[in-house]
DNA sequence: TCACCTAAACAGA
DNA sequence: TCTGTTTAGGTGA
């Protein structure tokens, strides 16, 4: 697995001596080399141009905080780790892979022996910030795909998850959920069984938090509530939750809601994008109730994807999308992620944390579609992003970089038809689905755009991936295409993983050639948001808010039939597109 | 106080 | 054994 430095760049290698790292003193950093570029990750390309810059960037924020923008830490490192990679998601080993592929100072630390101090960290680093997501990856057995949060979660200094969760409510509960399992430790409790409950306990509150695998000891309607939640969690439906964000879950934690919302085990953890067709499915839910909703989403999320995953069955339009996936493979979330998805639905309030906490609004962007008659827009311009994926065949490389460049302006008014692309579109187009990550961070209001971490999206990322914004908003998104620089990185990381790891999975490959079927079933979507026009606001107010449990379910068939093409890029959308397509959604 | 890092305990798969 | 979570302690700014 680990693969030593065996396809490291030239110039990755010529800067290792001087990636080791600190003596540790404060944090553990990895020094840019003084002329190289800040990133590790030192690819190639980036290595040249850009990177530099970022180098020189890092180099000056350094007066502020080191780690933030200097040196590297280690979510830094992972960070840059998931983004080099065209899903955007790595899983742990692929994580620890890149490490020792693209860090010097990892690169003879693969062995066994001497990893599990660093693994360790990566684990806990990937635990512990927010900015870090689970998705869980049905596809390749238990190791779950490590996605960037799209909310952005925290860059660099940004609250912890744990400080994060204790914000909320959920505060009171996870304290004594810990205080629990100390107790129940100092009572002789064995940690099998203390733990347990203990855990229980404090992810009770959390909802979110794995720790409560199920816990059993735990006493209290607190406890009946995790477990109620947690059982919902594996159900489909419950899965949604699972999108939920940490805060979200936390947000929820006082009221378990049927919805289910939550259940993810861990706040982060979200499901699959394939599971998140199966949400419908084993809802049951039908379309129409949901559809609507499911549009608005669509709409707001649409501009967001582009990665063309596969299984995206969500939609999110900030969403996250969750849904438990029967199994689909891999795909996560990208493009999931938007918060939106169900969850939001179902629950208002989620959303209203979500909102506290973060930045971003979800519904916001919602709003903004209809506001600015983004539907219409939709209607009328194609979608960037089937241009995208139609295109992206050919390419699938070369995506990265562009990600947020489709649309510049507005994705929503890139012409459905790629020739109608500009130049730059085409380009981007091409790109692979994945490349375009950015959208799937979606909603990042702050994207890890720290200056840090430059060769990757990141810098990408800063960018207002949004969809809904950008819909609302049109955003000259021009970043140079970070990705450029950092492609050369990214591709040998991607062919790399791509070629040694991901076993079948993904369906990355597979989706490109569904280019069209997507773009059938994105052009569907488009059209629904007219249908839809109806009013998102009351739709949202209105029907989700409604506690009850709606069930989105997206039709099973769509997503078999149509699941892959919806399962790209818009994929997450592409629910309803099945039933869309039936439909008379379109206007005129 | 904050942000990191490291170590370690534990649990589930 | 790997993965993932959480706790705890330490360090530097």
């Amino acid at each position: 697995m680990m693969m030593k430095n065996g396809g490291m760049d030239a110039h990755q290698v010529d800067i290792d001596s001087e990636f080791e790292p600190h003596s540790r003193s404060r944090s553990c950093t990895w020094p840019l080399p003084s002329g190289a570029p800040a990133p590790v990750v030192a690819a190639p390309a980036c290595m040249s141009g850009a990177a530099l810059d970022v180098a020189g960037q890092l180099r000056k924020a350094k007066s502020s905080r080191r780690n933030a923008w200097g040196n590297l830490s280690y979510a830094d490192l992972i960070t840059r780790a998931i983004e080099s990679t065209p899903e955007k998601r790595l899983t742990l080993s692929q994580i620890y892979d890149w490490m020792v592929r693209f860090v010097p100072y990892f690169k003879d630390k693969g062995d066994s022996n001497s990893s599990a101090g660093w693994k360790n960290s990566i684990r806990h680093n990937l635990s512990l910030h927010s900015r870090f997501i689970r998705v869980q990856n049905e596809g390749t057995g238990k190791s779950s795909w490590w996605m960037l949060n799209p909310e952005g979660g925290k860059m660099g200094k940004g609250p912890r998850r744990r400080a994060a969760s204790i914000d909320n409510g959920n505060r009171y509960l996870k304290t004594k959920g810990r205080i629990s399992r100390k107790r129940a430790g100092a009572m002789g409790l064995g940690r099998g069984q203390g733990q347990r409950a203990g855990p229980a306990m404090q992810d009770s509150p959390e909802h979110g938090s794995p720790a409560g695998k199920g816990g059993v000891g735990m006493g209290g309607e607190e406890y009946d509530t995790w477990t109620d939640l947690h059982s919902r969690t594996s159900s489909s439906a419950s899965t949604l939750s699972g999108c939920l964000s940490p805060i979200l879950a936390e947000a929820e934690a006082d009221e378990p809601e049927e919805g289910g919302l939550s259940c993810s085990a861990s706040p982060r953890l979200y499901p699959s994008p394939s599971s998140t067709r199966s949400p419908a499915l084993g809802t049951g839910g039908h379309c129409p109730t949901v559809e609507l909703p499911q549009l608005t989403d669509l709409a707001g999320a649409i501009s967001l994807d582009e990665s063309g995953y596969p299984q995206p069955q969500q939609i999110k339009c900030n969403g996250y999308p969750y849904v438990p996936a029967p199994k689909a493979e891999v795909s996560y979330c990208g493009p999931m992620y938007g918060q939106p998805s169900m969850g939001m639905l179902r629950h208002h309030t989620l959303m209203e944390t979500i909102q506290e906490n973060k930045p971003v609004s979800f519904q916001r962007p919602m709003r903004g579609y209809s506001e600015n008659n983004a539907l219409q827009s939709l209607l009328t311009g194609g979608p960037s992003y089937c241009n995208k994926e139609t295109v992206h065949d050919h390419n699938p490389r070369s995506s990265q970089s562009h990600m947020h460049n489709h649309n510049p302006h507005n994705p929503m008014h890139s012409g459905p038809h790629p020739q109608a692309l500009s130049p730059r579109v085409s380009t981007d187009i091409l790109q692979p689905y994945s490349l375009k990550t950015s959208n799937h961070y979606g909603p990042r209001p702050h994207l890890p755009t720290s200056p840090s971490l430059p060769p990757n999206p990141a810098g990408v990322m800063d960018v207002p991936q949004d969809p809904c914004r950008l819909a609302s908003a049109p955003q000259p998104r021009h970043q140079p295409y970070p990705g450029a620089h950092h492609q050369g990185m990214t591709d040998s990381w991607h062919g790399y993983y791509h070629n040694n790891h991901q076993p079948g999975n993904t369906g990355y490959q597979g989706q490109q050639h569904n280019s069209h079927s997507r773009m059938a079933a994105n052009l569907e979507m488009e059209n629904a948001p007219n249908s839809l026009d109806c009013d998102v606001d009351s739709i949202l107010l209105n029907d989700f808010m409604d506690t009850e449990s709606m069930d989105f379910n997206f039709d099973g068939s769509l997503s078999q039939g149509m699941g892959m093409g919806m399962g790209m890029s818009l994929g997450a959308f592409a629910c309803p597109p099945p039933a869309h397509s039936n439909q008379s959604w379109v206007p005129g």
